[in-house]
DNA sequence: CAGAATCATAGCCAACAATATATGGTTTTC
DNA sequence: GAAAACCATATATTGTTGGCTATGATTCTG
């Protein structure tokens, strides 16, 4: 009973709504024979009667009251399906998740404003985790796109830097060489540094430049958290190196401030990243593009 | 769009279900690359992705998950729909809707009761109606059978005799031939009548038999109701003809008694009629065939 | 790392769905 | 009663579906 087919519902559902066999062949567009044809099989693979011609009037049996029913609910929702389908392609709904590391809250929400409302029928989610949770969440692809500051050497992913990310080394407001221009790296490499913890991609970076200077890094806090490091900075408990994008750029930082050490801002990048094979959704392709459009107009480090 | 076909579906479904190509195959008995096949056509056909494999494990796209959704809605209906259609051929559910004459309803009531109990899930509607009403349902294709005394001579019905339907002389309890055996037609002639109107099939009756054996019939009175009649009968007012099935038969009548004249009781029968080509439901001809079997137990004035 | 499991692709084929045209029989309508 | 409308049947054709086998690529699992 497998074997009706959706065209012989379609066909039996002209039927029964016009109840004339040729005026469902018009509506149709096919020629009379074809309906009466197709009817018959139906009859046939049902094994019931479901319509009855009286003179040449056209009954449903109960057998083809209920078909109706059920083809009519069948043929609704699968119009709104196609109208879902017509909507995801066309923009007009749909869903973008995002999953990005902690320190892009500070700019990632500003350039998704412009996106919503220009495609305000799509939502989104932006989930803000640490870099672990981030890599479980790519593993189990439960998102659509990963936002970090060092994408994964796995080549089961692709990833491309659409963003500046320069670190900045910082100093309490009122250290010593916060007027000085052209800072020698050995100027500041005696200084105690407040960082992140091991792992953490700046804190990365860091050890690499004080390695190739041949400078030991001297580490006197380890601080979880961007804003506990900029506090403790300004406290005078020590220099650092943050992301810039870390620092609030509307409201000027009163109490710290960048220090132009020779080789800073260190130039690294924030990458788009997603799984390699996954075939990405219109919506996760738009706005990707959005992105690159936009990018000018966002990235406050833009070498224009 | 609409090219989509259900076995394509019925391949998504198992595919989404089970998150796995092959053990779809497996569970639709085919074998794995015609699963692939099916889903690529799907996709083709509906234009966006629907499954995303990362690694090896199966994912569904939004999209995807539209169309499970609709289509396990879709195969749920379906099954309810073969459900019934199963249910309406094992007769575990249905309708039969009769549309009989008036008089019927001194038998017919006690020939569904049997047929119910055996079929507590058929639901029957039994619309006692005179004959013309019963005519322009028949015309409207209303019911699924009729049972009437004279079939239409219309080409258009099919009829069969399924009940002797005699008709008796009646007289008051104590008219003087009451106690006589093989009274002569000659002896009842000449009494006046008390009949139904012109039209009626027993008033045609016995106008023929009057007709044949040469005398006027002198007609009293006209009543629209048996029972009408009978209490005329029984007031003195005059004798009468009518169908046997009129008296109850439980209750013996107390005030009427029925005379035994030659010619008489005038043998006739109930018709089961039905349009021609209208294709019965299984439930009606099991009907059919349930009176046929049953007959003799419920036929009061069965020849056995 | 080897083997097992899983999915994709290619190429082929039988079966069938879907359709048209031509024609004939009823029924309805004028 | 003739014409028109309507549905059924017969037959031929065409494209597509649904299926298989064989093989290759990738990923997962001991």
């Amino acid at each position: 009973m497998m074997r009706v087919t959706m065209r012989q519902l379609q066909v039996f559902e002209a039927v029964a709504r016009l109840r004339s066999y040729s005026r469902a062949a018009d509506e149709i567009h096919v020629a009379q024979p074809t309906v009466s044809k197709q009817i018959r099989l139906l009859h046939e693979e049902i094994g019931l009667p479901l319509i009855e011609l009286i003179g040449k009037k056209v009954f449903l049996t109960q057998a083809g009251e209920e078909l109706y029913a059920t083809c009519s609910a069948w043929l609704d929702s699968w119009g709104r399906f196609e109208q879902t389908i017509a909507d995801l392609k066309g923009l007009k709904q749909g869903r973008l998740s995002i999953a990005a590391v902690t320190t892009t809250k500070y700019f990632m929400p500003r350039m998704l404003g412009p996106f919503c409302s220009q495609y305000p029928g799509i939502d989104i989610s932006l989930e803000v985790v640490n870099r672990d949770r981030l890599l479980e969440r790519m593993a189990q692809n439960q998102d659509d796109l990963y936002v970090m500051g060092i994408p994964p050497e796995d080549i089961s992913t692709q990833s491309e830097p659409f963003l500046e990310n320069p670190l900045v080394v910082l100093a309490p407001q009122f250290h010593p060489l916060v007027a000085k221009r052209n800072i020698q790296f050995s100027e500041v490499a005696h200084e105690q540094f407040i960082l992140r913890e091991h792992g953490s991609g700046t804190r990365l970076a860091v050890e690499k430049v004080f390695e190739e200077r041949g400078f030991p890094l001297r580490v006197k806090m380890e601080l979880g958290s961007n804003e506990a490091i900029k506090q403790a900075v300004a406290g005078g408990l020590g220099l650092s190196v943050l992301s810039k994008s870390t620092l609030n750029l509307d409201a000027t930082q009163r109490d710290i401030a960048i220090l132009d050490v020779d080789g800073f801002p260190i130039k690294r990048y924030w990458y788009l990243v997603r799984p390699r094979d996954k075939q990405l959704s219109v919506v996760a392709k738009t706005f990707m593009e959005f992105l690159k459009q936009h990018i000018d107009l966002l990235n406050p480090y833009g070498s224009r």
